[in-house]
DNA sequence: TAGATTGTTAATCGATTAACAATC
DNA sequence: TAGATTGTTAATCGATTAACAATC
């Protein structure tokens, strides 16, 4: 049935089923069933197939996908069938690991320039990725057309690269920044807040209903405040 | 209504409250509406108080939530309310942005070791967080009572380290390496792989409808490939 | 008391799971 | 033909949104 919109949590799952497609196409498997890349995924064998069939009919009864073809389906449907050009903006921790880790491990897009504003760094480089001022930013994305940027910046200046960044016709932006980044309507954010990631995880590192009994109990005897009339 | 299972939309949130709690904490302010904090953090302030409700009501009807106190329940129902020491796996550019990103922007958990099986590395610190050969990486988790861990080693060895570290009583994990992890019940992984991010980022980036379309009219002409009889 | 804002219940929406007919 | 596995429809589940009574 496809034509409707996509959802959020299927377009998330799509560059799953490439990765593994891809390491089954260099295995030189060429066929694949729902239940294997269920198996390989951790999702259903079900829901992989209501994903790719929100796109075509791409498997054969019986048989499964081929590998090959499913996965030049699924690079055009996110678009990753031609050359992708992104930036990352912020030359600190994040954003020079993301650099590096990028371009050794994501094949199908490149970070073409990084920005900073900070003078010593200009003209260095990040796995020969050429680190430039941030007052070359909107020329860049002008004349390379960029349309997806990473935001590795602190806190306080998101916000303001996030604007900049929209305004010269960026799309799409990965955000590391710890904030919540006000965009108009189709710009799309993905916040990657990594303290967040780990602190949600500590929710899960002690027995839940333990924490939760405990917390009932001294409800009991800590009243919320009042609050104050003045203020 | 607290008492019941939480589900993992809930706990993903609590941590962006607690951080804009700890803002307004900064900034003095000492009472925060749930609309307050729907703007700050991009949730819809019913989502807000049905979340919060869930652990117990901690407002105020007709002047909201006073932020020391809703900051505290928070830390408690996350479980931040103790020191929570971590490990990080791999001291490559992911292991190694991550530790030092944490040591400065993350108040609440610390990473106490690095671990990496280059000998190379072993001695060197890392914002001054030793690096440890991976073999010392039992006796470390037992002695320091380790509950969450970090994984920002190669795919490959990914699942190797899994289960190292659950074996010896690690709860929780943030998963930086592409690939599904096989785990334990009871066992909590989260992924935070960089590369799909990014990628399923890409879909966004261009006109969705536009590209949909594109695909459908090619489904026309191009035939999914029969499956070959060997294989 | 009037105004504001919570906590909670009910309605809606969306996503996942189950089931199975179609078909290779 | 028999066995396998897809694509799709129906049922279930869970999460979000809307509405509002409770109450500070």
């Amino acid at each position: 049935m496809p034509g409707q919109h996509i959802s959020k949590s299927v377009v998330k799952r799509l560059p799953v089923y490439l990765r593994i497609l891809d390491q089954l196409i260099q295995r030189r498997v060429d066929m694949v069933s729902s239940k294997d890349l269920s198996n390989e995924s951790g999702f259903t064998a079900e829901q992989i197939r209501k994903d790719l069939a929100h796109f075509g009919a791409f498997g054969t009864r019986g048989s499964g996908y081929n590998t090959a073809y499913l996965r030049e389906k699924i690079v055009k449907i996110i678009g990753l069938d031609k050359v992708i050009n992104t930036i990352v903006v912020g030359a600190g921790n994040l954003g020079t690991a993301f650099t590096r880790y990028n371009s050794t491990k994501n094949p199908y897009v490149n970070v073409v320039g990084v920005f900073d504003q900070d003078p010593r760094l200009i003209g260095k480089k990040i796995a020969s990725i050429d680190i430039y001022p941030l007052d070359k930013i909107a020329a860049f994305i002008d004349n390379n057309n960029i349309k997806v940027a990473i935001i590795a910046v602190p806190a306080a200046a998101a916000q303001k690269v996030a604007e900049l960044l929209t305004a010269y016709g960026v799309k799409a932006i990965l955000n590391f920044a710890p904030v919540k980044l006000k965009v108009g309507g189709g710009i799309h954010v993905h916040n990657a807040d990594l303290t967040i990631e780990l602190q949600s995880l500590i929710y899960y590192s002690s027995a839940e209903e333990e924490r939760l009994k405990r917390l009932k109990q001294e409800g009991k005897t800590t009243k919320s405040p009042k609050p104050l009339l003045h203020n």
